[in-house]
DNA sequence: ACCACAACCTGGCCGC
DNA sequence: TGCGGCCAGGTTGTGG
């Protein structure tokens, strides 16, 4: 579920209700979901730590604790975090429970069980290596024409390479492919300046557009109240197969590229000149 | 270097 | 109603 713009959107909301706040425990009842140390460890280590910072690196959100530890998150397809009351029944989804000393609980519940929690002293632990924030000035022309310069595989494919560019996802992979008119099979190596120029330009409208409608809710993705964005009414072409193109009317495609669906316009985005 | 595919999990939706 | 098949916003690992 969650891209770039939902986890900064969590990250966002949960930054003043949180920061300040401490940790009194935790209570794991999916095991699986912690990473790093073992379940037990990390209930016992979380309890006390207090929370002086959350930021977000890629579809990791970061917790910064006074202690130097770092609660790391990620929310994979249909995790959330949710801020409730106590009182709130928790629903039947719910794996990991984590309370603060104010009463509230911060709840990590997750349809599918891929979501992952670490405690730990480096969040390079949990992250591994990641590509450069789509914002950064690191994620330049000059580097992307490094990076895609010796490569044949799909620009899609390329988008979603974490290692390449961090917090891109299938949504706005093809949201961005489809502003900039590329063909998502299009070889990433095909690709001159001016077209990468056009491209970075679009996955940042894409990833802004969806920031300012608080996320894309197409199933799961909800914030930290339990609610949905708005973007999935905005989309131009992820999964709108079937739908005419509302640049020209065409009607949008859905194709298979290294196992992920692709919704594109044919005539925007001829794989052609 | 790249691709195809399976694995991790559960539920929704569709056709029969 | 039930069952099989396909779909799903992500990442990792294996084998070719």
């Amino acid at each position: 579920m969650p891209e770039l713009p939902e986890v900064e959107t969590i990250r966002q909301d949960l930054l003043p209700r949180l920061v300040g706040r401490t940790f009194t425990g935790a209570t794991v009842t999916w095991p699986n979901v912690v990473r790093a140390p073992s379940p037990n460890e990390f209930s016992r280590r979380l309890a006390g730590q207090r929370v002086c910072g959350l930021s977000r690196r890629g579809k990791y959100l970061v917790f910064c604790l006074e202690s130097g530890l770092r609660l790391v998150v990620h929310l994979k397809l249909s995790g959330a975090l949710l801020l409730r009351e106590p009182a709130t029944p928790p629903d039947r989804f719910t794996h990991t429970i984590l309370f603060l000393d104010n009463g509230f609980e911060l709840r990590f519940s997750d349809l599918r069980k891929f979501g992952r929690l670490w405690l730990v002293p480096d969040e390079a632990e949990a992250t591994g290596a990641l590509g450069p924030e789509p914002f950064d000035e690191a994620f330049s022309l000059e580097y992307m024409a490094q990076r895609l310069g010796k490569r044949s595989i799909p620009i899609k494919s390329a988008l979603l390479d974490q290692s390449f560019v961090a917090g891109i996802g299938n949504i706005y992979a093809d949201e961005a492919l489809f502003a900039a008119r590329i063909h998502p099979a299009r070889p990433a190596n095909t690709l001159d300046m001016d077209t990468l120029h056009h491209l970075r330009d679009a996955v940042r409208m894409a990833l802004l557009k969806a920031l300012g409608n608080r996320g894309t809710s197409f199933s799961d993705y909800r914030d930290p109240d339990g609610k949905e964005g708005r973007n999935q009414f905005a989309v131009a072409v992820f999964r709108q197969t079937g739908k005419p193109c509302p640049r020209c009317g065409t009607t949008i495609q859905r194709i298979k590229l290294g196992g992920r669906s692709s919704h594109f316009c044919p005539s925007c985005q001829p794989l052609g000149g």
